[in-house]
DNA sequence: TCTATATACATAATTCACTTAGGTAATAAG
DNA sequence: CTTATTACCTAAGTGAATTATGTATATAGA
């Protein structure tokens, strides 16, 4: 898997917001979904997702039900309300900082 | 002085970028030059910068030029030909990044 | 059939860019 | 004359990632 430097910082951003969009989702289709939606470019590894996972469930973010498939654990995880609360404030942040970003490097972001 | 988790990755793009932009700068001339792009919002540490400029000297991108104002001493860097390629190049990869969020966190980014 | 790939979870060691903290010194402002 | 600003620098510590490993089930192809 690759992933490049700039990632770093927006993980839980892309998590909290997929869980928005799509509802409840396992940890191995959230790493699919953000594949698929980046057209291939955005791999999430695992040793970084499960790890966040469980931080941000412990911050109270999300919460989990276990499912059993067959003899397959399946860990759904869906967010809490402040969960929702923090996918705005956390996208939020990260516009206003392509905004910021856009007038550093003098780009035309129209 | 501080500054967002979303930075990372994006300080050499940032010091590339600006010295295309305006030519021959020293390091604390830099800082005062993002902080007034970014309306005050980032803020970069002596801690990141100044070993960020001599990693990107070492790497050949930049070339400097000692010059005494006074008694004091100042350092000045300029692109090189290969920091003038490597502009392009980062701040191409910066705005893929954005592009590839702008589809995961599914911003209307016109 | 058995072998590789995909699914699905997880943790531990390591890396690396940053923050925080510390240091030196000249100049300007009050 | 004391504080804030200018101007350089390095070292210790942090924390979010990568890399490496481990376990185990399900599936597809040769």
């Amino acid at each position: 898997m690759h992933s490049p430097e700039l990632l770093k910082g927006t993980l839980q951003t892309i998590v909290l917001k997929v869980l928005k969009d799509h509802g409840k989702m396992y940890g191995y289709e959230i790493t699919q979904r953000v594949k698929d939606l980046s057209a291939g470019t955005l791999l999430l590894t695992e040793g970084a997702l499960y790890p966040a996972l469980h931080k941000l469930e412990a911050e109270g973010l999300l919460k989990t039900e276990i499912v059993m498939i067959g003899k397959r654990v399946r860990k759904y995880y869906t967010l809490t309300a402040d969960g929702k609360s923090q996918v705005k404030e956390r996208v939020g942040e990260f516009l206003d900082f392509i905004r910021t970003m856009g007038n550093v490097l003098q780009m035309e972001m129209s």
